[in-house]
DNA sequence: TTGAAAGCGATACCAC
DNA sequence: GTGGTATCGCTTTCAA
């Protein structure tokens, strides 16, 4: 039960067995008897033997980490959203007995923080989050070599892998609800224009208008990084706006909390007055279905895709998906009380 | 350049030396002649030779990781302070070649989670985060007799490390600044009762008011997780007391971001009508002195504490300090123009 | 199905 | 000052 526990030779000696053998009954190789397995996980239990990952690591080449460089960009660093997903990483990691090796960006020679680690062996890969719409670093990567996946997508030649949900149809989705409730002018609070998520959803949105043969009116197009004071902020500029909107959509759930503050302290009613549909990224903390009233959203959690995204990147380390490789997660558009018909004005 | 780089062999078999005098003129040994060392230096830089992370670990039996778990008490888990305190902790360990170990609690079996990953040798040491008044984990690590440091303070019999601020003094001075400016009724906006700094910023209040002779008006204490939508809603409890507090102290910027809204909303003027004092923990992204008007703040940097906590406890890993060492980093009381005298009423 | 032994790539002790 | 080499604890051929 001490700190300072057995490591396979003594366990190997213990049960008068090979540390070949014990090393193969652990680590699950069909070849071994059963009887044998069984006795090797009873002693390992009962010493509460767990493998040296240092040595494991000597041995095989692989880390067992992954890199997660914080985002510097502004509004994505030292926000919950990112927190949240990193939570989803660290989570999926743990069942595999892998770990993420978390540092902050080099000021200095930042083109090589990821070289440096790799070549160290501090990281077998890296996730690339908060990628803008033109992201040098998917370049830089692929010039290292560095197997990576991108939280996310950036507009790059050449393939490279990356998870993501499909923000614009998300967006499209959700305009295209409002606009059959009869709304024409819809704005949007959105996080900074040059974060590719947030163009695509103001895209998303172009497009159901479009669709609809309705205008789109870039006035209506608000940004800021995803805070409940921005939402609040943005709502009553959108409140200043004449004719005022019917509807408004958010990118984030943070965002909506502000929004519906804005709303309530103008003596707005939602949905009499103003739609509203939010992007629901399910903090645990936030619940739409919790609100008043029940929002309206596009559903998709990040902590699933900080799970998934961990996932994959293992995959990719491995060889067993291709660097390539790029999944869209779906989304839900999750129906409830925030939306409804616009009322003559 | 590329990704597979040098080893120490092939660095040593180059410049025609042996492992051992390239390592040592690496390491920075002094016994290396300047000459020597110079040579290994120019060629490791050269070939862009890092050392193996796992090979060197496995050697000096130290992982090089400090073990960091998500705290699971709810309104400190998903909050930007713990992010604030992590980044903070990354910059440090990077600049030392080290790492965080960031893992998720494991709902299972809590108790072991700490004790596996010092025996997989996965970090070599803990920062434990958002302690409660009488944390469980510090007997948990003492008994498991596993390096650790607590950022922040709790109950505790035996004597462990810790690094904090001096909460109740913090705001026992700003309560005494209020108190010279002939406040009576200060009402607080704090985190929940059952963190350990929360409960010391509600003592310091209280000594304060004890110590004008005032009284203690529990009813003018409230709790919540620190977000901007907890102060904004706890602020607006405050403004129906009878009679109205005639200043407010919160617990972080982001409590304050509410209050002030609050505030404004119910078109009070700062400090004409109501005086504020928040503990700034220095986001990079909420400036104190940026608001309007300009707040005055106990200011203690968050980050910084996640970097000194990081050297500390790595001190603790190597022996430098001792298992009880502790700290308290010191404090400002930053006089801005949120303070002002008591209006007659 | 099991065992012996060769790495993995550093560090650090002991000689010289 | 520098070099030779055992060592860290595991995985993984290769043999039996």
């Amino acid at each position: 039960m001490a700190n300072k526990s057995m490591n396979l030779k003594q366990l190997a000696e213990h049960l008068d067995l090979s540390q070949a053998t014990v090393s193969r009954a652990l680590n699950g190789y069909p070849e071994i008897r059963e009887a044998t397995r069984n006795k090797v996980l009873a002693a390992a239990a009962e010493f509460g033997y767990r493998a040296n990952s240092i040595a494991r690591s000597l041995a095989t080449g692989r880390s067992g980490n992954i890199g997660i460089v914080f985002p510097d960009n502004f509004g994505m660093m030292f926000d919950p959203h990112f927190l949240e997903f990193l939570a989803g990483a660290a989570e999926m990691l743990s069942t595999r007995d892998m770990s993420i090796n978390l540092s902050m960006p080099d000021r200095n020679h930042e083109s090589s923080k990821y070289a440096d680690i790799i070549r160290s062996q501090l990281a077998d890969g890296f996730v690339v989050n908060g990628p803008v719409r033109h992201d040098s670093r998917v370049a830089l990567l692929q010039s290292l070599k560095i197997p990576f996946i991108v939280h996310g997508r950036t507009e790059s030649e050449v393939p490279f892998a990356w998870v993501d949900i499909d923000n614009a149809s998300a967006f499209q989705r959700a305009a295209h609800l409002l606009i059959g409730f009869g709304h024409r002018r819809i704005a949007l609070i959105n996080a900074p224009k040059h974060f590719h998520f947030a163009f695509q959803r103001e895209l998303g949105l172009k497009q159901a208008l479009e669709a609809a043969g309705l205008p789109f009116e870039e006035g209506l197009m608000f940004n800021e990084p995803q805070t409940e004071d921005g939402g609040y902020r943005l709502t009553n500029l959108i409140l200043q706006k004449n004719p005022r909107p019917t509807a408004i959509l958010c990118g984030s759930m943070i965002l909506a909390l502000g929004c519906l503050r804005a709303l309530r302290d103008a003596g707005l009613e939602v949905p009499g007055d103003i739609s509203v549909i939010a992007h629901d990224d399910v903090f645990p903390y936030i619940r739409a279905e919790a609100m008043r009233p029940a929002l309206t959203t596009t559903r998709s959690s990040l902590r699933e895709h900080g799970r998934r995204v961990a996932e994959v990147l293992n995959d990719i380390i491995d060889g067993k998906l291709p660097a390539s490789y790029h999944e869209i997660v779906p989304l839900e558009l999750v129906l409830r009380d925030s939306v409804g018909p616009v009322t003559p004005g």
